[in-house]
DNA sequence: CGGTGAAACCGAACCGGTTCAGCGCGGAGG
DNA sequence: CCTCCGCGCTGAACCGGTTCGGTTTCACCG
């Protein structure tokens, strides 16, 4: 069950290592006669390209990597990293390229498997995700030289592309959205705030705040469990003056909830309108199912996977950006309850 | 920004490349005192082993590979996949093995995929996981010499060892427990036939009906899909005799199933009981909150990964099972409704 | 008809490790 | 004093590709 070599292939053809190199590459050098010889016997022994010695040979390694640092339960509920994957995998397809993917517990364990990844040229670039304010990865990779895009941003900085999705515009949107249907008194239940795409959002919430005058516009933050945003909820609409809307950075936050403020006796969207972030089939199968900002994550994957591999095939890469963003309503938004109706 | 070889050290410190190997491998060969000088030396560089050069050497990949074929969105909102990923990745540690993830779009795909990657040699094994009645990768995987750790069964074939959760164990507790409740009318909303571990599941459910003598306990199939589930749990529940219980093989299709229950104007669980399959966040989330049999995915997926990696170290490995499987109790679970109560 | 140039192919070096045969040397044993 | 052994190290082969300089062959052109 020895898989077969080239120099195989060449003792079967009666020719040279470098002939089948040339021929099995579609380069100049061989005949067209020897060239077809030779690609019949590779196929009919089953031949395939060691991917150790192409990495040595040519010093690319064949993959791109990528690190998710996120507890093991969140990182399972949020369909955002699967999709991701899959978009990923999606433009990658049935390239030479495969992504390695690793799961570390914290930051700085993320830093040294980057580190590793490097040293052993394990891979060729790698995708940094969930962006922290201050990012000290992003100086990391650009100090060993590693080629790497951003998701998240638009980071500004000419040594590293990134891709993003227009967050800030979506915020805009929903807001625009509640303000519309008479909200005034609305609340952002954000991630922890040492995210950058946190702090992207809720700039954006304070100046479309701002701009449609909504003075008790305000945002708290979570650490993005579904504990947390159930109980930033609960908190925001016992105190004083309750918003009549919420917005959440996810929808694990917004479905938990849910549930808390129905145990509340508040009814959704009857007392207060629910807006999630990152659309999932989640959003849908709750009752009252919830209007939420769908993003084309898988899009986001692909694109940054192709930037990337521009980017190492040496290319000039510019920031990029996908702007379709798109509010979903559903039976959880609706309009701001009558004064004196509520309990 | 070069990477520095072992040429490098050899020439820094002196001595021949095999020194230097022999050194940073910590095989006898060398002295303590040139060891340390050469240990010294690799870790001021920042040396480390190239993995391409490595597996070329020693023809080992030093990764091992999982294909998931789903379909994306599905793919994306069941926590399962990311859980096994967490705990394979756990069991992997910082060694010197990482994980290949593809996502395939189909079966065939996938053994393309599997074959390529034999071909290419870029992974030392595989994992296989949501395997088919009668699955050709068993014997593609075997044909091509494919080291492989299934994930289901067990499977009684010498030639490849399982990993296994006692799904059958579990369904009977399940079914007790039902019984125990007063539930005779119990209907399985299963996933496709195809699945093994669909069969497996279904087998034993008939196996529990039948020695507690519910003789009106039925299964139906489905695709998974919240639709398929929403929809079988809506056409079972509007028959003649309807069901007091359902249970169903993933949290999605019991979320589902749910609103459209509720919107029958039935009662969970005062006039059906649900149990779902899969504990996960959104079992917690969800009002009712689900009762559910919890699995210990991450320990699954590091028990195949510590297999596969003991397989391809050439070891014997035995089928190996975690049998912690845990019912719990939730909010969506109760007595079954007296006679003349229902609607 | 000799010169020329391109096409077709060969042989060897190279990528960065591992591994093995062999060699010099110092100390122990006879 | 000679022999033998084992330690510490060297040099080279090898893994399976890519690449490049060089050689042969042959058609074409002046």
């Amino acid at each position: 069950m020895k898989r077969p070599t080239i120099t195989d292939i060449a003792k079967e053809a009666g020719v040279s290592k470098g002939a089948v190199s040339y021929a099995l590459n579609g380069r100049p050098g061989v005949s067209h006669a020897t060239r077809t010889r030779i690609l019949a016997i590779a196929e009919q022994l089953g031949w395939g390209p060691s991917s150790a010695a192409r990495a040595l040979s040519d010093g690319k390694a064949g993959a791109i990597g990528m690190v998710i640092d996120r507890p093991a339960d969140v990182l399972g509920v949020e369909p955002f990293f699967m999709r991701l994957i899959a978009g990923i995998q999606n433009e990658l397809g049935s390239g030479p390229t495969s992504l390695l993917l690793q799961v570390a517990p914290d930051h700085d364990t993320e830093l040294g498997i980057h580190r590793r990844w490097h040293a052993e040229r394990r891979v060729d670039g790698v995708l940094l995700v969930d962006l922290r304010v201050d990012d000290e990865r992003l100086d990391a990779v650009t100090a060993i030289g590693m080629p790497a895009v951003v998701l998240g941003g638009p980071l500004d900085r000419s040594d590293l592309p990134s891709a993003w999705t227009d967050d800030g515009a979506a915020v805009g949107e929903v807001l625009d959205y509640l303000a519309a249907l008479g909200h005034r008194r609305v609340v952002h239940v954000a991630g922890p705030p040492e995210f950058l795409h946190t702090r992207v959002r809720t700039e954006a919430f304070v100046a479309a705040a701002r701009r449609l005058d909504l003075t008790e516009a305000r945002t708290v933050h979570t650490d993005y469990t579904d504990e947390s945003g159930a109980s930033a909820a609960r908190r925001v609409l016992v105190s004083g003056e309750p918003p009549t809307a919420l917005i959440f950075d996810n929808d694990v936050m917004a479905v938990a909830a849910l549930g808390a403020v129905q145990e509340l006796g508040l009814s959704v969207p009857g007392d207060v309108s629910f807006v999630a972030w990152d659309d999932s089939v989640l959003c849908r199968l709750v009752r009252p199912a919830l209007t939420a900002v769908r993003r084309p994550v898988a899009d986001y994957g692909a694109l940054a996977a192709s930037m990337l591999q521009r980017l190492i095939a040496g290319e000039d890469v510019q920031d990029a950006g996908t702007t379709a963003l798109m509010l979903v309503t559903r039976a959880s938004s609706g309009a701001v309850p009558r004064p004196g109706n509520r309990r």
